[in-house]
RNA sequence: GUCCCCUUCGUCUAGUGGUCUAGGACAUCGCCCUCUCACGGCGACAACAGGGAUUCGAAUUCCCUAGGGGACGCCA
């Protein structure tokens, strides 16, 4: 078969996949793999898998499953394929690790963990990486003692080196004296991550792996099982990691949260996949990207080496951005989300007031906070200033005259008043604005008159300047 | 401890030996626009971790040091 290089055109079709663990929420550094993948998938027309590395029964829920699903379908990350299930695969991976068994490419290994953690101390005192001694690789088998459940061990080589042609790092080489006989199996009869990700990797056809730089030395093992199946490897990427603002690991309290905390926090999906895309990849200076035109523009060739910290400040200026872009019907359905009680009425208003509310709001938390002034029943209190008194009485006659409810016919009616008056407009605008929406942060005053019509305006001016 | 990786403005990054007195974006600070707030426009501030070497010339290549990160599980 011949060599596909992700950076460079490709005949064949490559696979990707996501091979997240079910222990926790898709946080946000596996989301950004699992974008890069599926970039990488869509740019080159391959495919975009998905597997569930479920082996580790104890710590793997299904609620996990849920988070990691719906995370994905959120950010709108879309795989082929059912999603692959690693667990129901184990019994395979076991025959083949037998199978390596009978080849002389693996054995039994009848240490205890006791002894293994004696193994690493005496390693450590020794200055060297904590490996396992490979006592088993040679001994008879029939000296194994009784009642002990091996594990199955890959009998790695002993000397030389593994060379990794990676597509993100370069050539990175590690001596095999740094490696040791890993498990594959173990004395359960459970097979390990090492080996099932090898195997599934390689049955699901998959051509390129992208992953967190966390697992490069996971790969220089991988590789070496590869090898003892004689099956071709993978190109692989290693990303850098997503560090927290401080610099320091990502924690809890600051970025690993799951995709669904930053939907909570105000965000667009749209927003948070193109913040991560900017982690670690670039497109000369370019900065606003939608999906589009990233698959378009997705390889490899521009992924960073270094590590990076997430931006919220940023993110919330992307999401500015994609907010005043969004549809305004969208929108309203996301403040329905937080609100199923907006009248029908009301819901009008919103639509009509949406631009000037969409444009000002940073987050859909803001927008929110902002639309509750066509929410709210709001009722004004009866002017006491009689500067403003007359101001209101003045705006209420032309208003009142006013046939064509349009914002163009708010906008020059209000500025004659102000001109006859010799007044700023503003000395105009900020009592109606007031007596509209008792607020003095809000979208302009011509769109507010027009979204909440003539009637209503008309009411709350009325009740302002004690008529009602 | 051992091995591996990384290091350009506060942050994300452009940059692949001369076009770099290092560009953009976010943040910050001014000014302008203006019915408030935003938006927008203009401008300011601000970085090649340090030291050697190669070269006519280095942010770009090599070496060392320092700092940061990752890995070293019968977790994934």
């Amino acid at each position: 078969m011949e060599k596909c290089h992700a950076g460079s055109a490709c005949s064949s079709k490559i696979v990707t996949r996501f091979a997240p663990s079910p222990t926790g929420f898709l946080h946000i550094g596996g989301a950004r793999t699992a974008l890069f993948n599926w970039l990488l998938a869509r740019h080159y027309g391959g495919k975009f898998l998905l597997r569930i590395e479920d082996t580790d029964r104890a710590r793997s829920t299904q609620e996990a499953v849920e988070a990691i699903f719906n995370g994905l379908k959120w950010l709108g990350i879309e795989w082929d394929n059912e999603p692959v299930f690693q667990f129901s695969r184990a019994q395979h991976h076991v025959e083949l690790a037998k199978q390596l068994v009978e080849q002389g490419k693996a054995y039994y290994c009848y240490c205890t963990p006791e002894e293994l953690e004696v193994m690493r101390e005496e390693a450590k005192a020794r200055g060297e990486s904590p490996k396992y001694n490979g006592m088993w690789r040679d001994r008879d088998p029939n000296t194994a003692p009784e009642g002990i459940p091996p594990v199955i061990r890959l009998k790695a080589p002993l000397d030389g080196e593994t060379v990794l042609h990676d597509i993100v790092q370069g050539t990175v080489t590690v001596a095999n004296s740094q490696l040791d006989d890993m498990i594959l199996v173990r004395s359960d009869g459970t097979p390990t991550f090492m080996l099932s990700v090898v195997v599934d990797d390689h049955d699901m056809g998959v051509t390129h792996v992208v992953r967190g730089d966390d697992h490069l030395t996971n790969t220089f093992r991988q590789i070496q099982i590869y090898n003892a199946f004689g099956w071709q490897i993978p190109q692989y990427g290693h990303i850098p990691l997503i560090h927290g603002p401080d610099g320091a690991k990502l924690s809890k309290r600051h970025g690993a949260l799951g995709v669904e905390a930053y939907r909570d926090m105000g965000f667009l999906p749209e927003a948070v996949c193109n913040c991560l895309l900017r982690l670690g990849w670039s497109h000369g200076n370019d900065e606003i990207i939608s999906m589009q035109q990233a698959i378009e523009w997705f390889t490899t060739d521009n992924l960073g080496k270094s590590a990076s910290r997430l931006d919220f400040q940023k993110m919330e200026k992307l999401n500015s951005h994609y907010m005043k872009e969004a549809d305004n019907k969208r929108l309203l359905n996301i403040l329905l989300e937080f609100d199923k009680n907006i009248s029908e009425e009301k819901q009008k208003r919103l639509l009509l007031g949406m631009n000037g509310l969409k444009q000002r709001a940073k987050t859909t938390l803001e927008l929110r906070d902002m639309a509750s002034i066509y929410i709210e029943d709001y009722i004004p209190p009866v002017a006491s200033d009689p500067a403003v008194f007359e101001i209101l009485q003045d705006s209420r006659e032309v208003l009142q005259a006013l046939n064509e409810w349009t914002e163009e016919k708010l906008d020059h009616c209000l500025h004659d008043l102000a001109a006859r008056k010799e007044l700023g407009f503003g000395k105009i605008a900020q009592p109606l604005r007031s007596v509209l929406s008792g607020r003095k942060i809000t979208p302009g005053i011509f769109e507010m008159l027009f979204a909440f019509g003539k009637d209503e305006s008309m009411r709350r001016l009325d009740i302002a300047l004690g008529q009602l």
